[in-house]
DNA sequence: CACTGTATATTTCCAGTGTAAATATAGATG
DNA sequence: CATCTATATTTACACTGGAAATATACAGTG
């Protein structure tokens, strides 16, 4: 009957599977609340527990927090390589993947800045590394052989891979701040395109 | 003997100038504790008055970090602007500007991550709109005549300052949330030209 | 000088927070 | 069954921002 049948999962003790559980209610506050009304206590009421609860499952508020980031990544990664995929041509999948990177921030904003602010996330944290890793892989994959002027330079696959997520990100950042917002209000609509440079592609090799 | 008399200067009432020193020594505490150690309570005490004296000059908690805010921003753009003008050459105040950006980013984390989080600063505040406005407009006046490929697009200026903003601004946030650590630890020197395009400079007309 | 008005600052109190420690509970294991 | 251990609760505490009432000291006016 029950499919999941993995080895390491022993389905948990009093409520079932609370570790889960209270990563979705705290996104789901977080959606909701945005992040003044995220607090442990909150969390813990979602789900019906005590508010001393989460401290079994992730020591801390830091580390209830840094769980919610991983999850985000997690998501942030998949919506864009969902967009990378749906496209076809290199240069649209270049497009797909910057506008995936941006509209993710914009429609999730409470999450994408707990995601990249090292007050709430604890990067030393393996599992955040790695999951912050999977979604600059995104970028990374689609720059291979972006025409950008460091491209030829020592390094400069690096480099242009560092460019290219400091451009998208401190847009989507500056968005958020509502920096752009004069013409470009916080919820409206935007085109990447015009906001990124218009680098060719070069064949690799 | 008192020089300061300007008309609307009156010398304020018990403390002398407790809305400025609150503002300094609330930059101080952000300074050396971090903004989970920078409460109206701390503050308040490091300046010797009672915890809702605050409340008088910023109204809120909100208030008074806006308030910090804004001296942010003020410092921000003079240490923008400094390096500009110790630079000769239309390549080198570029490079000095994007540089300066992010060094303040780096050797202030603390406030500049204050400076940009919604989270803290009221971005409605009048005040606060112009002097991030001020920042920007450093980066602005730099990139008069950039050889971006926006440049000659319909609002193609200004297009290419959001997209040199949004770089510099990624790239100082990605190096504080520790995203570029690995090769570029985080106090260590960089070098902004090798993350900052290589575009040309087009004489204006 | 005295009187009044007002900006400034304090005192007191309250609801809310994260966390530590002791305790209770229930599934796992023998 | 008894025992062990992971899970969850209870209780208590120090801390936070904010509201409300009160105190203080300056400014302006007679």
């Amino acid at each position: 009957m029950n499919d999941n049948q993995l080895p390491k999962v022993t389905k948990p003790y009093h409520h079932g599977d609370l570790k889960n559980a209270l990563v979705l209610a705290g996104i789901d506050l977080l959606e909701t609340q945005g992040l003044p009304g995220l607090s442990l206590r909150a969390i813990a009421a979602a789900v019906g527990v005590s508010h001393t609860a989460p401290k079994n499952h992730f020591g801390s508020l830091r580390g209830m927090l840094t769980a919610i980031g991983i999850e985000g990544f997690h998501r942030h990664a998949a919506f864009m390589r969902q967009g990378v995929d749906a496209a076809s041509g290199q240069k649209a999948r270049q497009l797909a993947a910057m506008e995936g990177y941006v509209r993710f921030a914009l429609t999730h904003p409470h999450l994408f800045e707990l995601m990249f602010s090292p007050l709430y996330c604890d990067y030393a944290n393996t599992d955040l590394k790695q999951a912050a890793k999977a979604s600059y892989g995104v970028l990374a994959d689609i720059s291979v052989g972006l025409d950008w002027d460091k491209a030829d330079a020592p390094d400069g696959q690096r480099r242009t891979e560092m460019m290219l997520w400091s451009l998208v990100h401190g847009y989507a950042k500056l968005r958020l701040s509502g920096q752009f917002s004069p013409s470009t209000p916080a919820g409206a609509a935007f085109d990447i395109a015009e906001i990124t440079p218009d680098f060719g592609y070069k064949d690799p090799q």
